[in-house]
DNA sequence: CGTTCTTTTGATGTTTCTCAAGGCAGGTGG
DNA sequence: CCACCTGCCTTGAGAAACATCAAAAGAACG
C-alpha cells in the first residue's frame, strides 16, 4: 500500500534490518501535496515527523514585517518536525511544497515508541540536528559578516558540488534563494550578472548555471 | 572533591536520582579558566561534553575576514560541545571565558556509555538542542528581515524578562553585543543613544539599561 | 496564446559600515 | 591612593552596499 518505501529513503532508519523497516513503514501516513501547497503553518500544532518520500519543500518563517526567511530547503529522504516530537507543541515555522510532493508522517507517539525499541534512531536523530545547527550557524555567520557577493559564491560552489557537476540548475527561483541568502531577488539577479560579467560563471539557460573559475568563485 | 556540582546544574541530568547524578558526577573532570582564556578554539578535536559550573563564556566563529561572529553566551548550567559527541571531530567554532570561569567536562566514550545507561539524557539532549535550533532560526531570520533598531529593541525586552526587572546591567561588552546581533560596535552605541532620546530605555551606568517604555520597543 | 508570476534593469534612497579621533573606565603598579 | 595605561565606548563625517520602487521583458502554465 505504501509504494513510495520513505523509511528506505531516510539516513534515520538506515540501521534497522529490512524487516524492522517494514514494520516503520506499516505505521507512516503519507500525504501528497501540489505545487504551492502548504504542508504546515507557523501555529498548527506539532503532532507527526514528516519525511519527503518524493517531491521538494521549503521551510520558512515569516517576519512580523511580512517578509519571508527560508530557512531549509527539504528534498527527499530529507524530514522535519523532530524538534517538536519532545518539547513545543507548535510549528514556528512554515512548510510549503515547491513540486508535488509525497509526504511521509509517523506520529509522535509512535515515534516515541519508536525511539524506546531502537535506541539507534535517536543517535541518528542527534547526528542529524547536529549537523543542521552546524549548518546553520555557518549561514548566520555567513549572512552577518560577509558580503551579498561571497555568500553567493559560497552557495553557487557548494550546489555544484552537491550535483557533482560544474554545470547545473537552480534547485530554487531566485526569489527564494534571495530570501535564503538573506537579501532581495534583484540583488540576486544583479550580482549574478556581475560574476558572469567578471568571467566566474555562466548563465546558459534561466536557473542553468554554469561555474567557470571555482578557484576565484571560493576566494570571495 | 567535586566542590562545584555542576551535574545537579544541568537540566540534562535532573531526572536522575541523587544516586544517579553522584555516579555522574564522579567521572567528571573539573578546568578552570581565567577571564579571556580560551575554552576550545576551532579545530581542536572534539571530545567531551563542557558544563558551565560557573561564570560565563562566549562561543563564537571568526569569518574568514577576521571578523567575529557570537552565537552562544554560556551561563551556569549551560553546555556545549555535544554536536560533535557523535559525528564531526573538530570544533568549528571558539569558546572563551568572559570572566574567571569553573568548566566540567565528560568525555565522550564515558557519555556514550551514561546515554545507554539512562535513555532520558538523550530525550533530555533532543529537547535542548531542538531549543537552541529554535532560537537560532529566530535570529537568523531577524538579522536578514529586521534592522538593528528592531533587533536591538528585541534584545532588550528578552534580556530584561531574563533578568525578570526593568532595570538591568548588560552581560555582554557592547563589542560582544554587536556581533550578536549582527551589526558594529558603533551602531549600538548610536541605536541605544537614539532609543534613549525617543524615551524608550534610560542609560544609566555604562551598560546599565533601564526600560522605559515597553510596549514601544516591542512594536519595533 | 493569453494570463500570471518571475526576472531583469534602471534610478533613487536609506541604512549601516568604515575610518578617525577623543573621552571614559577599570585595572595595575608605583 | 593616585597616575597611568590599555582597551572600550562614543561621536562625527563620509562612503559603500544594499533595498526599494517602478516598469518592461521573459518564462511557465493551463
Amino acid at each position: 500500500m505504501h509504494q513510495h518505501n520513505c523509511v528506505s529513503l531516510v539516513p534515520l532508519f538506515s540501521q534497522l534490518s529490512e524487516q524492522e523497516q517494514d514494520t516503520v513503514n506499516s505505521i507512516v501516513h503519507q500525504h501528497h501535496y501540489q505545487t504551492g501547497e502548504t504542508i504546515f503553518a507557523a501555529g498548527d500544532s506539532m503532532d507527526a515527523l514528516m519525511i519527503i518520500a518524493s517531491g521538494q519543500a521549503k521551510v520558512f518563517q515569516l517576519a512580523s514585517n511580512g517578509k519571508e526567511q527560508l530557512l531549509h530547503l527539504l528534498t527527499a529522504g530529507d524530514f522535519d518536525g523532530e524538534t517538536a516530537l519532545f518539547s513545543q507543541a507548535k510549528h514556528n515555522s512554515f512548510a510549503e511544497a515547491l513540486m508535488p510532493t509525497m509526504i511521509c508522517q509517523i506520529n509522535r507517539t509512535e515515534f516515541q515508541q519508536l525511539m524506546q525499541k531502537y535506541p539507534t534512531i535517536s543517535l541518528n536523530l542527534l547526528n542529524e540536528l547536529g549537523r543542521r545547527m552546524t549548518e546553520l550557524e555557518k549561514r548566520t555567520t555567513q549572512t552577518s559578516t560577509s558580503s551579498v557577493e561571497s555568500r553567493l559564491a559560497d552557495y553557487l560552489v557548494e550546489t555544484s558540488a552537491q550535483f557533482g557537476k560544474n554545470d547545473f540548475k537552480l534547485p530554487l527561483k531566485k526569489k527564494d534563494l534571495a530570501t535564503y541568502l538573506g537579501t532581495t531577488p534583484e540583488t540576486i539577479s544583479r550580482k549574478l550578472g556581475e560574476l558572469e560579467r567578471n568571467g566566474l560563471i555562466e548563465q546558459t539557460g534561466s536557473k542553468q548555471i554554469c561555474i567557470v573559475d571555482q578557484e576565484a568563485l571560493e576566494m570571495l
